[in-house]
DNA sequence: CGACACGAAACC
DNA sequence: GGTTTCGTGTCG
């Protein structure tokens, strides 16, 4: 018996010898099943192709084959939990049938034996006829056991061969574990003996090339698949035929790269030195010895550690040229294109406003800053603060809140992902390889923009990802007044088709989200976790059921109507999630929106497909609460869950003059509105206007416009006495439409009716104290 | 990303 | 050979 390096395979052979003097390596093969019912349910074929193996290899003295044979769906759950498993190590999967080829966790000391097994599940295919074949003529074969690699991995293949095994331990990766099962023949075996063994015997990785290694599993019929990390937690199961595109691609990509380097390198091999112009006025001129650099030359006594031109003397043509070759789309832009001359000519008109944008000129303005202000430095980590501020800023306003830091801190980490996974949020509007990375986004036409969010499956709940991401949402998208619709729904939406024909170049139209100055964010965590829990957690099993191999994807909806546009009309819905692969193959680019979705039970059906009528009450809501999310609310509405249980919708925007205010909506269907915990009374207005019971989500819809359509002067909100109180002290007169107006009016009763006067005008409710 | 450090090319 | 300063790497 003879015990292989464990380190230098990734696993322990176990490799024993039965007869004869000269030692034969036999692969013993852990009868260790992982799936033991599988194993159970395949035992007579276990055997029987035990048995056929045996036929071949008499000599083996232990054999264990292990047939797994398992529904596809399973092999998926099995694709995934080895991802969760094994998501600190670099994963390799081939098709999903080489499930069972992963090595499972090395056991500890096998019983004292001193031997250790590893765990490796192989797929044994013996042609009958051959095995009997084989039964009268003996192979002179041993076997041996492949280290499997895919020709894309950078790793080396290795063999584990009869004579040559003591470099495996130098070889072999340690955490590769794929390997192929091949036969190895005797020496002085002839090449056509071989080709016949390995006919007869096809290993679960492949045949041999000339070097006698593996092939590639990329040259093997069945399809490989091949995990791929995207960035944290993410993974993406993709063929391996896309992943060597990819990555010849990738490799092209390299190669002109490496070229253009390689032109703009000097014969040393160091790239080039640019020249400067020396026409430039910068050129012309002389060290200012002021700044940074000219302290630290020598001449005026410096340490000459930085070593850098004095600031005042950077060549402008060469640093423009420097930015415009730096800078992306250039020629989109137009801004590249600007003739070298007139950036000349400019720069020597004295213009500052020309000065490239570059390190240098950067140094220059703070070494500007330097001789300007005492306090250079803080003003520039202020500056650069402000900057960086800006750019959320737009997004953000400026409160002094304490939410706001938490927002802001937030916000900061948020920027750092988005600037290390630029992917990570596509917003993009060209169309998505069919196969490719699941990161897709979906078409982008007029004003309609997608976010789509991968998300991990394993880390958030549909609940929690709906909170985090809505409160995310408000904080970050825009708001034009009631223009834009922000969706409060997390839908899948499925990829679009590919294109009918070759798209345009995508760059040209992907856009950045302008963003603007927004309102606080109104946490909303408290909601929607209180109740309904147990609901919420069978509508997450619910979606999970539409799990795809590419993953699970949330996706946000962001839709900017036209202006023109009735606001009133219902906005997008999409498929549900339950069903994406159909949904994937039969999707619209155009989602066309419906009339209205009814509330009735047996649209839910139609919709879900599945047993409503005996559902709970809050099972009808959750249901509810479902389709709100699928579609697109006014703006900074939330739907959520609440103790009772009741749906409530919620106003997340606190400069909204509808903060605060929550329509209940009960399983029934009918709803009643708080303003600040105060309900509207049963006379109000609103209730006049809109059935008791809704019957439609467009009813639900409309009932949010009309409560949204409520404008107020002076920047004060309404919902309470106190805002009132705080608005009659300042002298101002309020503006409110209808049909709040009579909701202000409630308001106003209940606090004091003498010293108001109001007046109908045009359907404008004036109210002056 | 900016500041800093430093090797080395380019220039004088 | 000395000086200048570009390109690149490292660090916070």
């Amino acid at each position: 018996m003879e015990q292989l390096n464990e380190l230098g395979l990734g696993a322990r052979l176990e490799v024993e010898e039965e007869t004869g003097c000269r030692e034969e390596e036999m692969l013993c093969l852990n009868p260790k099943p992982t799936r033991e019912d599988v194993v159970v349910s395949m035992e007579t074929r276990r055997v029987v192709e035990e048995e056929q193996w045996r036929r071949l290899f008499p000599d083996i003295r232990k054999c264990s084959v292990v047939i797994v044979r398992s529904p596809a769906e399973q092999l998926k759950v099995w694709n995934l939990r080895g991802t969760q498993r094994r998501s600190s190590k670099r994963v390799r999967s081939r098709d999903l049938t080489s499930n069972w080829d992963w090595m499972e966790p090395l056991e500890p000391e096998n019983g004292g034996s001193g031997a250790k097994r590893f765990v490796k599940k192989v797929e044994v295919k013996i042609a009958a006829e051959r095995a009997s074949e084989d039964e009268t003529r003996k192979p002179k074969s041993t076997l041996r056991l492949t280290h499997c690699l895919e020709a894309a991995s950078d790793s080396t293949h290795c063999h584990l061969h009869n004579n040559d095994r003591d470099d495996l331990s130098n070889e072999l990766p340690q955490r590769d574990h794929n390997y192929c099962l091949d036969s190895n023949p005797p020496e002085g075996n002839s090449q056509s003996e071989e080709t016949s063994l390995m006919s007869r015997l096809p290993s679960s990785c492949g045949h041999k090339d000339g070097d006698g290694c593996c092939l590639p599993a990329e040259k093997k019929n069945v399809p490989s698949m091949v995990l791929r990390k995207l960035t944290g937690d993410q993974w993406i199961l993709r063929s391996a035929t896309i992943k060597k595109e990819e990555e010849e691609e990738e490799k092209e990509a390299v190669q002109i790269k490496n070229q253009k380097r390689r032109e703009e390198l000097s014969p040393s091999g160091r790239k080039r030195r640019r020249q400067a112009c020396g026409k430039c006025p910068a050129c012309l001129r002389k060290n200012c010895g002021k700044c940074t650099f000219c302290l630290d030359m020598r001449k005026f006594g410096g340490p000459c550690r930085l070593k850098q031109k004095c600031v005042m003397r950077r060549c402008v043509v060469v640093n423009a040229r420097n930015k415009w070759s730096k800078l992306p789309n250039r020629i989109q832009v137009g801004e590249g294109t600007e003739p070298l001359d007139q950036i000349q000519a400019r720069e020597e008109t004295g213009s500052t406003d020309a000065q490239p944008e570059s390190s240098h000129w950067k140094g220059w303005r703070r070494w500007r800053h330097e001789r300007d202000s005492a306090g250079g430095k803080e003003e520039v980590r202020k500056k650069r603060w402000m900057r960086r501020r800006r750019r959320w800023g737009q997004r953000r306003g400026a409160t002094e809140s304490k939410i706001r830091k938490e927002w802001d801190g937030l916000l900061m980490k948020e920027e750092e992902e988005e600037e290390t996974q630029p992917s990570q949020f596509p917003i993009s509007t060209g169309p998505s390889v069919p196969d490719g990375p699941s990161v897709l986004s979906g078409p982008l036409t007029g004003t309609h923009v997608q976010l789509n969010l991968t998300l991990d499956t394993g880390h958030l709940s549909s609940n929690i990802l709906s909170d985090s991401a809505l409160t995310c949402l408000s904080g970050l998208l825009p708001q034009e007044g009631s223009v834009l619709h922000v969706s409060t729904g997390l839908t899948f939406i499925p990829p679009p088709p590919p294109p009918l024909s070759p798209a345009p170049h995508s760059a040209a139209a992907v856009q950045p989200l302008q963003l603007k100055e927004e309102e606080e964010p109104v946490g909303i965590e408290l909601y929607g976790r209180s109740g309904g829990f147990g609901e919420q957690e069978k509508t997450e099993q619910e979606v999970r059921t539409g799990i795809s191999e590419t993953g699970k994807y949330y996706e946000v909806e962001v839709e900017l109507p036209d202006p023109d546009c009735d606001q009133s009309t219902l906005p997008t819905v999409s498929p549900p999630p339950s069903d994406i692969t159909q949904a994937a193959s039969t999707c619209d680019i155009t989602y066309k929106r419906p009339e209205f979705i009814s509330l009735n039970p047996e649209c839910f059906s139609l919709l879900r497909g599945g047993v409503r009528n005996a559902a709970p009450d809050g099972w009808s809501l959750l249901r509810l609460l479902k389709m709100l999310r699928r579609m697109v609310l006014p703006a900074h509405w939330v739907a959520v869950l609440a103790e009772g249980p009741e749906l409530q919708l919620l106003q997340c925007s606190r400069l909204s003059s509808m903060a605060d205010t929550i329509i209940h909506v009960q399983s029934d269907h009918s709803f009643h509105i708080s303003v600040q915990t105060r309900l509207l009374p049963d006379s109000h207005h609103v209730y006049k206007e809109h059935a008791h019971r809704l019957a439609h989500l467009s009813q639900l819809v409309t009932l949010l416009l009309d409560l949204e359509r409520l404008t107020i002067c002076q920047g004060f909100r309404v919902q309470s006495p106190a805002c009132l109180q705080q608005a009659r002290s300042a002298g101002c007169h309020l503006l409110v439409a209808p049909p709040f107006h009579t909701c202000l009016a409630c308001l106003l009763e209940e606090e004091s009716e003498e010293d108001e006067e109001s007046e109908e005008r045009d359907g404008t409710m004036v109210i002056e104290f």
